[in-house]
DNA sequence: CCTGACCCATCACGCAGCGTGAGGGTCAAA
DNA sequence: TTTGACCCTCACGCTGCGTGATGGGTCAGG
């Protein structure tokens, strides 16, 4: 006899015991014959339903519409083009979202907060989360701090890379007087200080002219900020700091609010 | 209190009150207040994460990842990542799927003979199942019907469509040969009779010269057949058995097989 | 005759995300 | 107080099988 059990059938043709089980009990392939022990017997006839249950399936057909194609119920080509139409319109649905999710992607990305690591590589060793710990305990308590702090926490990476650049046109500006030979008081000096300040303001917190001369205090007393100047050019931290303290002197006067 | 009722922030969500109490069920969106009668009461928060999920919903992310995502266990962009990979996957998938239905739909189409509603469109009136019949009647118990019959059944559409071409031009042919004052003892003629013989050959059953003849001889007794032809041409029915008899004295001496 | 290694069988739950009743309280207006 | 619009909690249904659980069948070797 010629007749195929289920495991043979489903190695043939590459799909599992289960699925044929499956068609069985749905009805849309229910074996010629059982053995005495209740076996499942596929015979030839059997077999060749089943080949075209698998390439209709292989279409993404359902099962019941397999049925009655195999039935002679329905035309196989009003099928096909249902499954036509209806694999358009999820190819579509498909497109759809891929974009949305590309949108999605690329504004979650631009809008993600700057991870420690990304601020390592903008700062490199200026950065590090002990030093930010430190000023944590030294600034924590001032309202500064509190405003820095909850701007900051939003800033992305590419924001903290547009700061880094506007602080050292900044920088920049100051180390071009100084070495143009132009005194702390010079109106270029000033207006680096005067640069100097707003920068802070635009990214961090509001900064008063008195508020701005004790940063520059700072700048000369804590080493690693002087280090930061003294890098660029030898003598700019001190000068940083009497622009600065020389910029304060001539607006404070002028402040009208 | 401003907290909605599930009916209400359905409405405003445009989702339904089961999609809902299917969230609160598996702890997606618990409501965090309830009614004495036990309605769910959203509060605003509620409606804020609401509306994370139903966006997130909408790029096709399951709700356990939607659930992680704002359980803050893991990070959107990598899930987005996944939803960007699986939507590419199923697209390449469905694109292939579009491309197999065509096919099989286009070799069903040419391969799937044509119904009597084709030929009509095609013949007109000069198709009709009755005059099938009668032709069945008159001819049905000959080889040459058979042959046909067994021909033709397979013949799509397009079949036919070329089938009707090319005896266009074969009448052409014969309308050429008469416009031009030819004698349908001519070279012309002959050549578009014997055009005409391998035609038929070609798309219906054997016909040698002698059987060709019979047929000229019918062309000129069925009125309907002779109609055909004066259609065409005033005097073309007659000149087409001429021609073909005229070939058959010419060529039936030179059969060598 | 027993044992083991594979076959096969029939339940029956699981899944993903709700849709869709069934059966029964609740609430505000008339 | 009745009505009608809402709300509640089950609980099955859908698609096409995957994946055990539990229990027999078959055949070769010891």
């Amino acid at each position: 006899m010629d007749e195929l059990s289920v495991g043979e059938v489903a190695r043939i043709f590459g799909i599992s015991v289960r699925t044929l089980h499956h068609y069985d009990e749905v009805g849309l392939l229910v074996p010629q014959t059982r053995s005495l022990a209740g076996y499942r017997l596929y015979s030839a006839a059997d077999l060749e339903r089943l080949a075209t249950i698998v390439t209709y399936r292989r279409l993404g057909m359902p099962l019941d519409a397999i049925g009655e194609i195999l039935a002679g119920d329905a035309p196989l080509v009003d099928h096909l083009r249902r499954q036509q139409a209806s694999v358009a319109e999820r190819l579509n649905e498909l497109a759809d979202l891929a974009r949305a999710i590309d949108d999605a992607l690329e504004r979650t990305m631009t809008n993600t907060p700057a991870t420690p690591e990304d601020l390592k590589k903008l700062f490199g060793e200026s950065y590090s989360e002990e030093r930010q710990e430190e000023a944590q305990q030294t600034w924590g308590h001032t309202d500064a701090w509190r405003q820095s702090a909850s701007r900051t926490k939003r800033y992305t990476a590419s924001d903290w890379a547009a700061m880094k650049a506007e602080s050292e046109q900044v920088n920049a500006a100051f180390a071009a007087a100084l070495a143009a030979g132009m005194p702390a008081d010079s109106p270029d000096a000033l207006a680096a200080a005067e640069a100097h300040r707003r920068h802070i303001e635009a990214w961090f917190y509001d900064l008063d002219h008195s508020f701005h001369r004790g940063l520059a205090d700072m700048y000369l007393a804590d080493p690693r900020f002087t280090k930061t100047y003294e890098d660029i050019a030898p003598g700019l931290a001190a000068y940083v700091h009497d622009a600065i303290h020389a910029n304060a002197d001539a607006r404070q006067g002028s402040e009208r609010y």
